[in-house]
RNA sequence: GUGAUCGUAGCUCAGUUCGGUUAGAGCGCCUGGUUGUGGUCCAGGAGGUCGCGGGUUCGAAUCCCGUCGGUCACCCCA
C-alpha cells in the first residue's frame, strides 16, 4: 500500500464544496476591489526565503522543503507567498503601484496537527510600489469584507512594530530585561533569548507571562512617524466602523514586517489569517526600493471554521437504453440544462436509489418517457416544456 | 524536533489482554427475484499483502524491534 506523503492532504467531499466557495468568494471579491490574480511558482530559489523571511526563524531554518535540482540549483518549495509577489513585482511592474492576489499551496516541514498541514492553501492580497496609510487601511478593509462573509464573528487585531531601527534598539533593552531575569524563564524562551528574542513576548507559559508583563514595551521605543501613521490607520478603521483590539503582543512570525502588523481569529481565538506592512522586503532582497503591505489567510483554517449549503442537482437522468439516453442528453444539453446520469448502464431500481441517495428533485426516466418529482412523488409525461417551466 | 494515540473489506468497527484449524459483523457494492408508482423485502455473490519490513515461534492480525501513515498536543505558525 502506497500511502500519502505526510502532512499532504486529500481535499474532497465536504471540504472540497468549502474550498471551492472560499476561492470563488476570494476571487470575485478581490477582483472586483481592482486586485490582479497571479500565479507564481511553487518552486523558488531559496535564497529568496533565507533573505525575507529571516535565517533565524523556524521556517527558513527548520521547515522549508529543499531540494537541489539536476542542474545544482538549492530550490525550495515555496513557504508563504509574499516573497514571490515582491520578486515578481520587481521583474516585470518596478517603479508601478499594483494590487495583487495569489491562492495556491504552501509548504512547510512540520509535523501535523489540527489546522497545520504541510501542504496548505493560502489566500493572499498584497499592495505594492509607492503605498500609503490608505493603502493599509485599504488591505484591511478589503480583507476584513472577505473573511466577515465566511466567519461573520472574526476579530480584527492590530499593532505596531515600529521600524527596523525602532525595533532593534528595543530588542536590545528587551534582551537586557530578560537576561536578568533568565532564571524565571521557560526553557523554550530561553532558547529564544539569542536570535528570536522578540517572539518570547508570543509564549503561553503561565511563568513567562509574569516576566512579560512587566517587560520594557515596545511602545516607548516607537518613533514619532511611525506612531503617528499608525493613528492614521487607527482613524480610518474608526470611521469605517471596522472593530479591533491592540494587542501590543502581537509579533509576526516573519523578520521583513515594520510598522503595522495584524490578525484576524475566529471567537475561539484560531488565527485565519495575518499580515502587515514590509517597507525594506524589497530592499532586503536586492530588488529596489519599493514598498508593500499585505494579508494572507489559511484556506484550510477557513476550511475547518465553516459549514456550506450543500448544493444539489436538480436532475437525474435514468435509463437502461443507451439510445434513448442520448436523445434525452442532446435535448437538455441545447437548453444548458444541467443533470446528473449513472455512471453505468445499472438496473433502472439501482439508478432510482442512486439518484434518491443524491437527493435529486427531478427524476427524468427515459425507459418511460416521464418526469417525476421525487419530493412529491407526481408524474407526468415529460416534454422540454416542463422542465422549462421550473 | 518532542510526546500521546491509532492503522483489520469501499466505510464504521469486532477479534489483539492469555499466539492455534479456510480472519468476522453491520452498512455499502454487484447479480437474480420481489415491489411497481418504484426508496421495501428475499436469495446469492464479489471484495482483505490484518499499513509495510524484520525478529521470536512448530505456528503471528495477536508478542518484540524498526519504519510509513492518520489523529491530537507541544514547539512554531496560516
Amino acid at each position: 500500500m502506497i500511502e500519502q506523503v505526510k502532512g499532504t492532504q486529500n481535499i474532497s467531499n465536504d471540504d472540497s464544496l468549502k474550498y471551492l466557495y472560499i476561492q470563488s468568494l476570494f476571487l470575485n471579491k478581490f477582483g472586483d476591489y481592482g486586485y490582479k490574480y497571479i500565479q507564481t511558482p511553487l518552486l523558488e530559489y531559496k535564497e529568496l526565503f533565507d533573505k525575507s523571511i529571516g535565517e533565524s526563524s523556524e521556517i527558513v531554518t527548520k521547515q522549508m522543503y529543499e531540494l537541489t535540482d539536476k542542474g545544482g540549483r538549492e530550490l525550495v518549495l515555496r513557504p508563504e507567498g509574499t516573497s514571490s509577489i515582491v520578486r515578481y513585482h520587481s521583474e516585470f511592474n518596478k517603479d508601478t503601484t499594483n494590487k495583487y492576489s495569489y491562492f495556491g499551496s504552501m509548504f512547510r516541514y512540520e509535523n501535523p496537527q489540527k489546522n497545520r498541514y504541510r501542504e496548505f492553501n493560502q489566500a493572499g492580497v498584497e499592495i505594492v510600489g509607492l503605498i500609503d496609510e490608505y493603502s493599509d487601511f485599504q488591505i484591511i478593509n478589503d480583507s476584513y469584507n472577505f473573511i466577515n462573509e465566511l466567519i461573520p464573528d472574526t476579530k480584527l487585531k492590530v499593532n505596531t512594530i515600529g521600524s527596523i531601527s525602532d525595533r532593534e534598539k528595543y530588542v536590545k533593552v528587551l534582551y537586557d530585561y530578560f537576561i536578568n531575569n533568565k532564571d524565571k524563564l521557560s526553557q523554550e524562551s530561553i532558547e529564544k533569548l539569542e536570535n528570536n528574542t522578540l517572539r518570547i513576548l508570543d509564549s503561553n507559559n503561565t511563568d513567562d507571562l509574569e516576566i512579560i508583563k512587566s517587560a520594557p514595551k515596545i511602545n516607548d521605543f516607537i518613533n514619532a512617524k511611525s506612531q503617528k501613521s499608525f493613528s492614521l490607520i487607527l482613524n480610518n478603521l474608526n470611521s469605517a466602523e471596522i472593530s479591533y483590539e491592540i494587542d501590543e503582543s502581537l509579533v509576526r512570525g516573519l523578520d521583513y514586517y515594520n510598522d503595522l502588523t495584524f490578525e484576524f481569529a475566529t471567537s475561539n481565538n484560531v488565527v485565519i489569517g495575518g499580515g502587515g506592512r514590509y517597507d525594506n522586503l524589497a530592499e532586503i532582497l536586492s530588488l529596489g526600493k519599493f514598498k508593500g503591505v499585505g494579508v494572507a489567510f489559511g484556506v484550510e483554517r477557513i476550511m475547518n471554521n465553516i459549514s456550506i449549503p450543500e448544493n444539489y442537482t436538480k436532475y437525474y437522468l435514468l435509463g437502461t437504453d443507451v439510445k434513448n439516453l442520448t436523445k434525452y442528453s442532446k435535448m437538455l444539453d441545447q437548453h444548458n440544462i444541467n443533470y446528473n446520469k449513472p455512471a453505468r448502464l445499472s438496473k433502472a431500481n439501482s439508478q432510482f436509489k442512486e439518484a434518491k441517495k443524491q437527493n435529486v428533485m427531478y427524476l427524468i426516466n427515459t425507459d418511460e418517457d416521464t418526469i417525476k418529482n421525487l419530493i412529491t412523488n407526481e408524474t407526468e409525461d415529460f416534454s422540454i416544456e416542463v422542465i422549462l417551466e421550473h
